[in-house]
DNA sequence: ATAATCACATGACATTTGTCATGAGGGCCA
DNA sequence: TGGCCCTCATGACAAATGTCATGTGATTAT
């Protein structure tokens, strides 16, 4: 029997995940959460063979959990089920030692089979994102990454500077530098093409 | 029996929600749509009681079939059931003659219900909006809401003017009065905030 | 018929953004 | 030890953004 647990905020998908995935022969939901640090919590409690997780949830994200439980040395595998094909998400899932990583353009028949394969030590991963995903790291430093975040919220590069307390300029360099790597010719372009690819 | 159409993009809810659905006794689901177009389709093949339908979708939104449903005089209600509280969406959804909208961040048995409540001409709104959703008007007229869209996927002033024959000038006008209505100082702050609303 | 409103425009000016060159200081590696 | 790289900075300049005043022509309301 194989023991899951499941983690999406959106209650509707929750249950009915649950609800579907219980009527499997083979897989006993044991528990569900609503967010990042529930699941970390609930996992910690039940320690299933798999954690089906979102990506974007309160607290934590799918991804820390999974690099919280990697650094744990947990026997707990990671399957992610998000809606966006965004390679640098997918980068990030398996640098934190996620093995699956599927759609939720997928069926629930799938996803059943994708739970299986994780939980016997095998990794899936959407055919979607077979190709992209591996092709492009992330260019962006870290440093990039936060101003495009501040950007994205809509500060100003003067507000940007007194937060990371840099100077103007020296955001206006970054963002340069950002929008050069990207191919994009400005502020907007530029945090939206890091969103679309997972980047931010 | 209640027969209803499900309208959502992504097939692991779909199937999910159609397969619970099915489950109930007075309940039956005659087809399922990934994508707006298919909703309107089936909905005027099937004729059913009640179309459960997510709002952003390819081809059409939600919004956009419930529209023409009502400009087609069609008996089918609507119940909107979607991610986001937006203000705006429940405006628009209403002046559509939708009458259900429930979040996303409900339990199946609430779905349930609500599909009975609809089906038997009553109005289900979720308790989240029932107070947000009526006082805000959009402030935005047509032109403004246009160049905030344009906006949002990074186009400088000068493209707008171009792509809308419009100057410049004027666009930076519109922009102003939009930044001015939205209570914000840039472009950024402006389509985020008519986003969050449902505005845009 | 007239006044008010709306959509769009022009113009001027201040501020911000974006580009690009150049440089300092610290850390890392051969 | 020296070269290279990274992080952060300064400076200059062009272009874009944002603010605000003012105006035109069409439409609508009185």
């Amino acid at each position: 029997m194989i023991r899951i647990i499941i983690a999406e905020d959106q209650l509707l998908l929750r249950g009915a995940l649950a609800s579907l995935l219980s009527l499997e022969d083979d897989i006993e939901v044991v528990a569900e959460a609503k967010d990042g640090r529930e699941a970390l919590n609930l996992v910690k409690l039940h320690t299933p063979d798999v954690l089906v997780t979102d990506i974007e949830m309160p607290e934590f994200s799918g991804i820390q959990v999974a690099q919280s439980l990697k650094r744990n040395n947990s026997n707990t595998r990671v399957l992610i089920v998000t809606t966006f094909a965004r390679s640098g998400y997918l980068q990030r899932a398996r640098d934190a030692g996620v093995t699956g990583y599927i759609l939720k353009d997928t069926s629930s028949d799938e996803l059943s089979n994708a739970v299986r394969t994780v939980a016997q030590g095998g990794v899936v991963i959407a055919p979607e994102l077979s190709q992209a995903a591996w092709a492009i790291p992330d260019p962006l430093n870290d440093r990039e990454r936060e101003i495009l975040r501040l950007v994205e919220s809509g500060k100003t590069n003067k507000q940007i500077g007194v937060i990371l307390n840099l100077s103007s300029g020296t955001v206006r360099n970054y963002l340069a530098s950002s929008t050069q790597k990207l191919g994009v010719s400005n502020r907007i372009e530029a945090f939206r093409a890091a969103r679309e690819k997972g980047w931010l």
